[in-house]
DNA sequence: ATGGCTAGCTTGGCTAGA
């Protein structure tokens, strides 16, 4: 059995005592991070390893985005960035086998907004070069594949607190959720939906307004599993714990255990 | 309401986040 989670860390460097805490307690063998911002020098390799995770791939950016695999198992086949967008200089993904058991990946899929600027095609495009690479792999490998992170779309408006509101922000607009569509059409489950139905489930609340007080939350981070995956899962959860300490990340992990 | 927090960098107002 892999736990294998994904958390959009806002900063591994200011998150660090918060993210090795959450490790210790949740336990997971392989953690997807997103928004590390940081360069790869100035990943936190020595805490992390001394976390017990020994393995890492870190795909990092100087301030901005950054994503990276901690892992207890041993990792092979690491790739960093998506092929097809070559100009892309934005660290958004890294995907590596666990153990010879799966392959996952850790995105970060741009936000988007303001969605009148190039900032809102260029989401769009991110998500159509993930939607070919993952194209690629199912065809090409029969290994199990988890593609976890922060997405920036909530895929209907039961992800969303106040639907009419963030009608046309770029993390709700029909194109953003056809792009999330175009990954489940390929065989991919959004694996937290499919176990948990109820409406108003949340992975994200902002920092502003009271957000986290007044549950007015988005879910916006997703494990997408393969067919082979998710017959092997056994758990998936949202673990809202860490949201509701001191100096917290404004997204929550979310994970799912699997049998493989 | 006027993006009201948070983080990083260019240390003091920017950008960016969602």
């Amino acid at each position: 059995m892999l736990k294998i989670a994904a958390w959009n860390v806002n900063s591994i460097k200011a998150r660090l005592p918060k993210l090795t805490d959450w490790l210790a307690e949740a336990q997971p063998d392989v953690a997807l991070l997103q928004e590390i911002k940081t360069v790869d020098d100035g990943f936190p390799l020595m805490e992390i390893r001394a976390a017990g995770y020994e393995h890492c791939a870190v795909c990092g950016q100087k301030s901005y985005n950054g994503v990276a695999i901690l892992s207890r198992h041993p990792l092979t086949e690491v790739r960093r960035g998506l092929p097809g967008e070559p100009e892309d200089q934005q660290a958004r993904y890294v995907e590596a086998v666990v153990d010879g058991r799966i392959r996952v990946a850790s995105v970060y899929v741009p936000n988007g907004n303001p969605v009148d600027t190039e900032k809102f095609p260029y989401k769009l495009r991110w998500m159509e070069n993930l939607r070919l690479h993952v194209q690629r792999l199912l065809t090409e490998s029969d290994m199990p594949l988890l593609v976890g992170g922060d997405y920036n779309v909530c895929p209907t408006d039961d992800d969303v607190y106040d639907p009419d509101g963030w009608s046309n922000d770029a993390l709700c607009r029909p194109e953003s959720r056809a792009a999330f569509r175009a990954l489940l059409w390929l065989g991919l489950t959004d694996t937290y939906r499919t176990l948990h139905p109820e409406p108003h489930r949340y992975t994200f609340w902002d920092y502003q307004q009271g957000a986290w007080q007044r549950d007015l939350g988005l879910r916006i981070d997703h494990l997408l599993l393969d067919g082979r995956a998710l017959d092997r899962v056994r758990a998936c959860v949202i673990d809202k714990g860490p949201r509701g300490r001191e100096k917290a990340s404004d997204h929550t992990p979310i994970w799912a255990e699997i049998e493989v």
